[in-house]
DNA sequence: TAGATTGTTAATCGATTAACAATC
DNA sequence: TAGATTGTTAATCGATTAACAATC
């Protein structure tokens, strides 16, 4: 399983952005581009481009370019986006349930398919076609349906000790947007996603 | 009013980073702190930490460390949210509503003053304490609360044209949320948050 | 074949880390 | 004073870009 832990995180971004500008590519039925079209499109350079891709092995044809599907059906290949991907939220609050709303994952092919929370009053409850489960159902349900990532939605408190729950049940993704570190083991991959940073770093560039 | 644009845009959202980190330890009611324990808290390195906050001056006592709040208060100054921000946010949506209520904002002392849509049904309507208004008053709005930053979380196709004339209005700092990189003068600053970005080079690290 | 663009190596650039004199 | 840690310069590391032979 251990896959090459050493091509760069940013590298993974950026093939998950030339994912997104070939699939719209298709929609325009464009059916060959070049590295240099393609990075225009994403304000990155085209040896930047190839580089990327050189490392996961040789998918354009020289003197001529790529082919548009092919090369996003490797990308999404390389990512492991060319199959439903099992998504599993905790922490139905404000921000938890606008994800589990969120028309924008179901559009690339993302879906939650379980939520969990421990408020009585949420429980059991349906949203957006899916019954939240009483948080400790955690582990049985992760297993039944084979859940592989876990977005992080629960208050600041609690996240650390909700992390460790999720970890115990085998889950190595997470996306996090709850304001704190986690401490996890090496193993464990947590991207974080911070609102709050966003706006306060964003506020220096204030004219 | 052009700032030091030669910062690295990563030593901005350590900054930030450093400032919430140095807020926790107030609440703990650590006075002191080092370099080193501040980096082990983020995992940055010491010489970091300090080359950072060097691109602004000097704010540590050799042989001691810093002063938590002192360094707390001259970084918030930096960032310029020693002072209530003041945001507006464009499409009051799934994902715009949830923003809105967001309370990990208010926490921060950021406070979103004004929401727009364009759907009839909407405005008017009060929401997390303010009305919806229609997009029509964008101008008038955002120069009458003196609006600093806006929050897009607006459909994919209107984003470029809602772009447009938040731009015209004078805003320079956008947080955007819409996937679509948006063209924009070289003096405005759009900050990305792309949730199916995020999820997507996620994917590459499941197990 | 001539033209174009890849894949890849070498050069450059920038960011991170180590090291240490200055200093509290 | 001795010990500790800053601020800063120099060394290292890694990522980006340029250049070009290979090749369709």
């Amino acid at each position: 399983m251990g896959r090459n832990q050493d091509i760069p995180k940013a590298v993974i971004k950026r093939l998950s952005l030339y994912s997104r500008v070939l699939q719209n590519l298709e929609i325009k039925n464009v059916q060959k581009v070049s590295s240099k079209e393609l990075g225009e499109l994403l304000g990155v350079n085209s040896a930047q481009v190839r580089k990327d891709l050189a490392y996961f092995g040789q998918f354009g044809v020289p003197g001529f370019g790529y082919y548009v599907s092919e090369l996003r059906s490797k990308i999404k290949k390389i990512l492991r986006t060319d199959r439903p991907l099992k998504i599993g939220l905790i922490g139905v609050g404000n921000l938890g349930s606008a994800l589990l709303s969120y028309t924008g994952f179901k559009k690339q092919g993302f879906h939650i398919i379980a939520a969990f929370d421990n408020d009585k009053r949420k429980i059991g409850k349906k949203h957006s076609d899916i019954i939240i489960q009483d948080i400790a159902n955690l582990e049985k349900t992760i297993k039944e349906k084979g859940i592989e990532i876990i977005i992080l939605t629960v208050p600041v408190e609690k996240a650390q000790e909700i992390t460790n729950n999720v970890i115990d049940t085998g889950i190595t993704t997470i996306l996090n947007f709850v304001p704190i570190r986690l401490i996890v083991p090496d193993y464990v991959r947590v991207h974080y996603v911070d609102l709050s940073i966003e706006i306060e770093s964003l506020s220096y560039y204030v004219k």
